[in-house]
DNA sequence: CTAGTGACTGTTT
DNA sequence: AAAACAGCCACTA
């Protein structure tokens, strides 16, 4: 098992509720300032009913990824954001300035 | 080993 | 403001 996986799952694991993080705080976090592509990879291998809450992970636009993907699953994600208290506005968009969560503690 | 792909990001058009 | 480019890393063929 790759300890690159697990890095990303513990970090996206201590993310307060409320509060989302980009990709690249997340990589950042590891250790990985550049790895905001491989951290989205870790998550697109996230199996479901997982603890993860991956649905705090979003891009540093403060949209939803996926879009290509499935509507379903970002409305999916969406409401979950807004059920731990993350405000959407018109756009779809979190504001990363309110909700962003900054690591604070970059590990050794 | 090389090449292609992708839940990304910062800079440049 | 939105789109295009290039850069970085992990995974698969």
């Amino acid at each position: 098992m790759p300890s690159f996986y697990q890095d990303v799952y513990r970090a996206v694991r201590m993310i307060p509720p409320g509060r989302v993080a980009t990709y690249g705080a997340i990589a950042a976090m590891i250790g990985r300032p550049m790895d905001a592509r491989a951290v989205g990879y870790a998550l697109r291998a996230l199996p479901d009913g997982t603890d993860v809450p991956w649905h705090r992970v979003i891009n540093a636009k403060g949209t939803i990824s996926l879009k290509d993907r499935a509507p379903n699953e970002t409305s999916c994600q969406r409401t979950l954001l807004e059920r731990e208290g993350v405000e959407f506005d018109a756009r779809n968009r979190v504001d990363l300035r309110r909700h962003g969560w900054m690591g604070l503690l970059p590990e050794p």
